[in-house]
DNA sequence: CGGACAATTGAACCAATTCAACCGAGGTGG
DNA sequence: CCACCTCGGTTGAATTGGTTCAATTGTCCG
């Protein structure tokens, strides 16, 4: 029987990319081979030191079991360093709904920050080891480190946008869009921390995809055959390979070309400089 | 002619809402009418002070203007005090996707906090008055105040536990759901912030909630005329009165179950300590 | 008044759902 | 070892909810 430590380290990952000798299941910050993409990207190091200090350890979440409820009143927020967990919530009639995936690299939990409790559980797809970061602390250390006060600004904000991409694609009747997007935006998640941008094993189940894009599971199978046999994608079991990323962006919408000026709206002209975002 | 300032102060209300008296245009914190559902909900009455002495004046948003655009580099948050606010971004294709509606007492821009720029844009509906507030003297005031920093970090969570609901309502395929989760919504917030939880005026057009909620305007349209039929709902052009509630949270789907735990309440722990959800 | 825009309604159409059968992988127990 | 079951995934055929196209009304505003 294998190690569970190989699947943890390398279950998003194509066995191409397989980083054999990095364990980073008890590395403390400064060592761990996340730290250029997680919460202390940007640190000095004995700022990063002191940040990794005040972990309370790595914790192993296996597959299909609860990092946190919804209902738990958190006191930490946790730094996924490996495996994959989502976001679900309970809806009234009993059933689940998927609210995100998170992938390694990435933080758990800042919704419940300032919250008694948290109304959203997580919960791991494939085994998942995470570090516990005491909100009391973190908050204590935001207010001595402005650096990690404003990155973790920004993570709360990625957070928001990220939801809001999710918006913009889910249920718009189109349901190809919505699943090139989804396997865009993990793809460029999981290049963001260093991985192929092109080559990935989808950890979540069609079930999962479909949840999450609102739509049937045999719709998300129907889309999956229908972007292979028009060569966009290489699709053997989980394991995808983007052939054709200009396919891809084209039918997903392409969200964020946010930044291109549209007539027809009103400028007020005071105060907003608009100075024209290059295109 | 009638003075703008009473389309500002009662645009989202129903004429028997109206506060005749409170021009709360130019008033600082401690004194604005908004100070105990806005950012500086909790804070000592100094604390308060020093915000509002923070605050680089109220601006005025004429309708259809933006606030701020796509691409934009923010140095300012912004609090609504009046009006409503939607949130959009570009679609690659020309055409806009709303990302939701922001309220009076709400804060925007905050998902540009960490960020060099601003993915989304924000268009006044109908005429706002926001309060600016520069991101770094409040960063360093968050640093000086543990309270400010935990109800900004409260305030982040819940931006993202409202996408989160979006993101269960919209695209589930029903119609008639979204219709309902957003009318809801929209009720609980102004109810949350002192106005009346049955009547309100929606001050946004059937087309950009439509774009929301990622259907047809005609769907949008048809959707309220079903539910007049049924008795659910007295619609008056854009003048909404909630007469079945019951209804409407059954048809919406009733997406986070442990919500209704706390009724009349959006978000999580508004203030108030919420532990043991039932179920 | 006339034009532009918001909203509503009707009819035809289509994409996604639903219901159903089927396949392969994995696990269990006789 | 094979029979049996379950579970995740795929595919097919029929149905339907929402879209699209089109026409109508009402309202605001120059």
């Amino acid at each position: 029987m294998p190690p569970p430590i190989i699947r943890i380290d390398t279950a998003y990952l194509p066995a191409v990319d397989r980083v054999p000798g990095a364990s980073a299941a008890t590395a403390r910050c400064p060592d761990c081979m996340q730290r250029h993409f997680c919460l202390p990207q940007g640190l000095a190091s004995d700022e990063m030191r002191r940040l990794g200090n005040l972990l309370s350890g790595s914790r192993s979440i296996p597959r299909h079991t609860y990092l946190f409820r919804a209902g738990d009143s958190l006191d930490c927020v946790y730094v996924l360093k490996s495996g994959v967990v989502k976001l679900v919530w309970a809806t009234s009639d009993g059933d689940e709904q998927v609210l995100g995936f998170c992938l390694p690299g990435e933080i758990l939990g800042l919704e419940a920050l300032g919250a008694e409790s948290c109304v959203n559980g997580a919960v791991a797809i494939e085994t998942a080891t995470v570090c516990e970061l005491p909100i009391a602390a973190l908050e204590q250390m935001c207010r001595e480190m402005p650096r990690l006060q404003h990155r973790l600004h920004l993570l709360f904000a990625r957070q928001i946008v990220n939801s809001h991409m999710a918006l913009t694609v889910v249920g718009k009747g189109n349901a190809e869009a919505g699943l090139a997007s989804l396997l865009l935006n993990l793809a460029s998640r999981l290049k963001a921390h260093g991985y192929s941008g092109k080559e990935f094993n989808l950890c979540m189940s069609r079930t999962d995809i479909a949840n999450y894009l609102g739509i049937a599971v045999e719709t998300v199978s129907r889309m999956f055959t229908r972007l292979r046999q028009k060569g966009v994608l290489k699709v053997n079991k989980r394991n995808i390979v983007i052939l054709d990323p200009d396919y891809m962006r084209a039918v997903a919408g392409e969200s964020p070309a946010a930044m291109r000026a549209r007539p027809g709206c009103v400028y007020p002209g005071q105060g907003v400089r608009a100075r024209g975002f290059e295109a």
